[in-house]
DNA sequence: TACTAGTTATAAG
DNA sequence: TTTTATAAATAGT
C-alpha cells in the first residue's frame, strides 16, 4: 500500500545517513547517539558476557571512551593479539557496502545514492591520507620512520614551535603525574619527594 | 493502567539484561547485537563526522573490531592523548547505575535485582584487579604495554636511562603527531578527485 | 530535560 | 537465513 505523503508530525523523522550540517543539531545528535551506542555496548557486555572497548573522538575532537571491564586492558590485549588469522575487522566502508546491499534489495535510489556519496567521501579521505603519508616520508630521509618533526627545530615555523611547546608541557605534566602515581602505589619510603614540572623542556 | 498479562506472541520478547545461559542463543544474540553495535557506530561516524574504534572479544575470545577511518590510528591517538581534563570515560558500572535509575522509576524488582547482581560482579572484578595491580607493583614488572615512566627513576642504571632517552624521543614523536593533527584540522584543505563509480563497487 | 510519534533493532520461531 | 511482532532508540519539539 502506497502512502501519498507522510505528514511530518512532531515525532521522529527519518534522516539520511549523511553528515549533519547544522552545528546545533549535530551536537545534540552526537550526544544522543553516543550514549545510545555506549548503552548498546553495555548491554552486549552483560548479555553475552564479553569485553568491549569503544573510543570516540567528538566533532570537537574530545575523546570519549567506554570499556568493560576497562578500556586500557582491552586495548592492550587487542594490540598484543596477533592479528592475521584470528581477527575480524570491520571498517565503515565494509559496513556501507552491506548497507548498500540492503538498500538494493528493498529500496529506491535515494538511499543508494546516499551510500554512493558516503563511499566517495571515504575514498577522498583515503586519498588524502595517502598523500599526507607520502609527503611525510618524502620530507624525511630514507627510512619511513623518519618524519618531518625529526628535522632540526629551526625548520619549523614559530607557530608550530609554540604549539609544540604547549603540547610537550601538557605531556610532561601527565608523565609526572604517572610517576607520582606509581611512586605512591609502591610506597617506597625512600622516595617521598614528588617530581615537579618546570619549563625545562 | 495495569495489564493483566502480556500474551507472548511470536514477535520480539523483552529479555532481562543479564547473561544468557543457553549457548546457542548466546551465539546468535552476540552476532546480532555485535553487528547492530557496529552499524550504530558506522552511522554515528557518518552522521556526525567523528572517528570511532570498537574492539570486542567474543564469548569464544575471538577479537572483532570496527574502526573509522582505522582502528589502529584511533587507538594510537587515544593512547597518546593526555587524559586528565579532556577525556570522558564511561565504564560499564556507571552505565549500570544509570540503568538502575531507569529501572527504579518504572519497573519491578526483577530487573533491579539483575542490576544489583551485575554490580556485585563488578565489585568483585574491581577487587581482583586491585590485587593484581598490587602484585604487579611488587613484582616490579607488568604487561609489556606498561608505560616507560612506570618505573622508579632511582632504580635505573645506565642502560635504563638510555632506554628512557629513546622513550622520550618516542613521546616527542607522539606529541608532534598531536600537533600535526591539530594543524591538519585547522587547514582542512579540500581535495578534488575523480571517481569511477562503475569500478569502485 | 521530557515528550511524541515514526523508525530501527531484535527475540523467537 | 528470513519473518514476524514487539521492544527500544531517536529526530524534532
Amino acid at each position: 500500500m502506497v502512502m501519498m505523503k507522510k505528514k511530518p508530525g512532531q515525532g521522529r523523522q527519518k534522516i539520511p545517513i549523511a553528515k549533519i550540517a547544522k552545528r546545533s543539531n549535530l551536537q545534540v545528535t552526537f550526544c544522543k547517539r553516543r550514549s545510545g551506542l555506549f548503552k548498546k555496548a553495555s548491554e552486549l557486555c552483560t548479555v553475552c558476557g564479553v569485553e568491549i572497548a569503544i573510543v570516540v573522538f567528538s566533532p570537537a575532537n574530545k575523546p570519549f571512551s567506554f570499556g568493560h571491564p576497562h578500556v586500557e586492558s582491552i586495548l592492550d590485549r587487542f594490540l598484543c593479539t596477533p592479528k592475521p588469522s584470528t581477527d575480524s575487522d570491520f571498517t565503515s566502508q565494509q559496513l556501507l557496502v552491506d548497507q548498500a546491499q540492503g538498500y538494493m534489495s528493498d529500496s529506491g535510489v535515494h538511499e543508494l545514492n546516499m551510500v554512493l556519496i558516503q563511499t566517495q567521501k571515504h575514498l577522498e579521505a583515503e586519498k588524502k591520507r595517502g598523500q599526507e603519508l607520502d609527503e611525510m616520508s618524502k620530507a624525511g630521509q630514507g627510512s619511513s620512520r623518519r618524519c618531518w618533526w625529526e628535522n632540526p627545530i629551526d625548520e619549523m615555523g614559530l607557530h608550530e614551535i609554540q604549539i609544540l611547546k604547549a603540547a610537550m608541557k601538557e605531556v610532561k605534566k601527565n608523565v609526572i603525574e604517572q610517576v607520582n602515581k606509581i611512586l605512591k602505589i609502591q610506597s617506597c619510603a625512600a622516595i617521598n619527594s614528588q617530581y615537579h614540572s618546570s619549563d625545562e623542556w
